[in-house]
DNA sequence: AAGTGCTTCAACCGCGAGCAT
DNA sequence: AATGCTCGCGGTTGAAGCACT
């Protein structure tokens, strides 16, 4: 308090939502290339409109290539269930017990999973002679079980090389760029990589993820924006935004 | 098939902490 | 010591997806 605090932005003129597989990608790029030493200052070098607070968050939890992505496994949880116990809302704190989890990825567990679980155990306990507290539901899967999206995650079949996109990527940015060139850099040159349309394709091929009723270039630019290489935070990126292939 | 309600989770908001000046 | 600025945290929101009717 009384320590003035500043906005985190001027919010006209900025992008809110849902990050498009563009941005992603830009962030992606520049954080490789240049780091990220000043949040406030990296979108306007990486033009971003955004503010820099949403970058930050943007790349700690969701496009950092350390996350794990995917369902918590029941050791997960059980570790959370207990560390709450200890620490409370501390979700940072829990999730520096949690490799690859990020807090915001807790909280939402949390409040969403084992919240309810752990209530509803209370109240079963009560009334059953055999308490059980921690487990998942399913276990056939390492994730809580609950209702529709339990799955969000496909599975990339085995033999999907992500290596040669990343190698484009990595071309890119081995070029020197001016963060104020950067825009341009982005979008033609990485755009025209022919070996990313034989991605393209394929990967609607094997995933299904479009169906082919004129989805749109946009659809298509999705895809193109979000493969890069495996255990790069594009990836998960694609984990996330094409779990559900359409029926083809 | 369409409508409605529920659930999930990515993203936003506001605040406090901590560092620099 | 006071002030300004950035970062990180925790609570909350709302769009999207799903299940149910």
């Amino acid at each position: 308090m009384g320590r003035g605090r500043a906005p985190c932005c001027e919010k006209v003129g900025l992008n809110r939502g849902a990050w498009t597989p563009e941005e992603d990608m830009r962030l992606i790029a520049y954080i490789r290339k240049f780091g990220h030493g000043n949040w406030r200052a990296l979108p306007k070098q990486a033009g971003l409109l955004r503010c820099g607070k949403s970058c930050r968050l943007r790349w700690i939890n969701y496009l950092r290539p350390d996350i794990k992505r995917g369902n918590f496994s029941i050791e997960e949880e059980e570790t959370i269930i207990k560390l709450h116990g200890l620490l409370g809302n501390k979700w940072s704190k829990i999730a520096s017990s949690l490799p690859g989890r990020t807090d915001n990825e807790i909280k939402n567990v949390w409040n969403t999973h084992l919240k309810k679980r752990l209530k509803s155990n209370e109240q079963s306990s009560s009334s059953s002679p055999t308490p059980t507290i921690v487990s998942t539901a399913n276990p056939d899967q390492d994730t809580p079980s609950s209702s529709s999206s339990e799955t969000t995650s496909i599975s990339i079949p085995s033999n999907l090389d992500f290596d040669d996109f990343n190698d484009s990527i990595d071309e890119i940015l081995a070029i020197d760029i001016e963060p104020e060139v950067w825009n341009d850099v982005i979008v033609t040159e990485e755009a025209e990589a022919g070996e990313k349309r034989n991605w393209l394709a394929y990967l609607e091929e094997e995933l299904g993820l479009f169906d082919d009723n004129g989805a749109g270039d946009d659809d298509n630019k999705m895809v193109e924006m979000v493969v890069v290489g495996e255990g790069d935070p594009v990836t998960s990126y694609f984990h996330k935004s094409y779990s559900s292939p359409s029926p083809v």
